[in-house]
DNA sequence: TTCAATTTCCCACAATTTCCCACAATCTCC
DNA sequence: GGAGATTGTGGGAAATTGTGGGAAATTGAA
């Protein structure tokens, strides 16, 4: 599995195309060739994997069999549904589904974030107000993944 | 697991590069290569770690399912929020990526100060004024310590 | 078929980054 | 203390990258 590493901050032009930054294109494995898959992300943002990670992803929620209930059903189609199929042109760039586009409400000032195997894709003023937390809130959170962990 | 110890005066020259003292250099175990991860600290400083460990703080993080809940992704994205692969060029400086810069505010004058797998990087006029503690102050933040480690 | 709209491909300029060299400062060893 | 080696600092030039836009190709609708 790819583990990429890197926050920047980038533009999406007019046409809706994204300029992968070359510090991020070094990471991808040879073998990721032009090929990336574009989903939206649980919050409003978006996400980007290999092709292969993509399919491990998919793999992951089939192993989950569909006859169990109408809401298994559901996610699975809701959270495949926004996948998309982008090309890197010449130029290592991306042009974002406008869909996709009006759904993170990206504008032109955009933040790519990657950790692990997934590469979020984030407005930035959205990107910014979803960082913003106080200590009082931060200590919350920790104390919420301490536990969760736990549980496992 | 690396353990760097020392602290180091360290100057930023214009185009923000950090040149890494010998002595901690010396440190750095062979596999490192030529690649470190800067992110943010909780505090108003930066902070390096070698890949490896990098990799190892991201993979507790990542243990932890996205499917979870939203207050689990947002604490991951907190976390790993503004990390970046920065390379060590021949003259072993390295070059701090600009908002990192601006983050902490870092002006010519810095401070390296290594624990454990970390290396803190402070502006040297923050850095003091953060370490400015008076007796009475000190031993309140032991008590405190004390009690939440005991706390766990 | 024709026209308009979108997409793809390509080129070019500007800005940044990287690489390299050179000098100054410091340290080390004799 | 002095000479040589190592380290820290600075800056110039070349290479790479980011960004924009134009033109060709493709698509879809009338």
């Amino acid at each position: 599995m790819t583990a990429f590493i890197g926050e920047f901050n980038c533009k999406l032009d007019e046409k809706g195309r994204l300029s992968i930054p070359s510090k991020l294109r070094a990471q991808f494995p040879e073998a990721v060739g032009n090929t990336l898959v574009v989903n939206r992300g649980f919050e409003k943002c978006l996400v980007l994997y290999t092709k292969e990670d993509w399919l491990d992803e998919t793999a992951k929620l089939n192993a989950v069999d569909d006859f169990m209930s109408p809401d298994i059903r559901r996610f699975k189609r809701i959270f495949t549904n926004g996948a998309n199929l982008v090309q890197i042109d010449g130029a290592q760039r991306i042009l974002v589904p406008k869909k996709l586009l009006e759904y993170a409400e990206l504008s032109a000032e955009v933040i790519l974030v990657a950790n692990g195997n997934k590469i979020e894709l984030w407005d930035q003023a959205i990107y910014e107000s979803e960082l913003n937390v106080d200590a009082a809130e931060m200590s919350q959170l920790a104390q919420l993944f301490h536990q969760q962990r736990n549980q496992g």
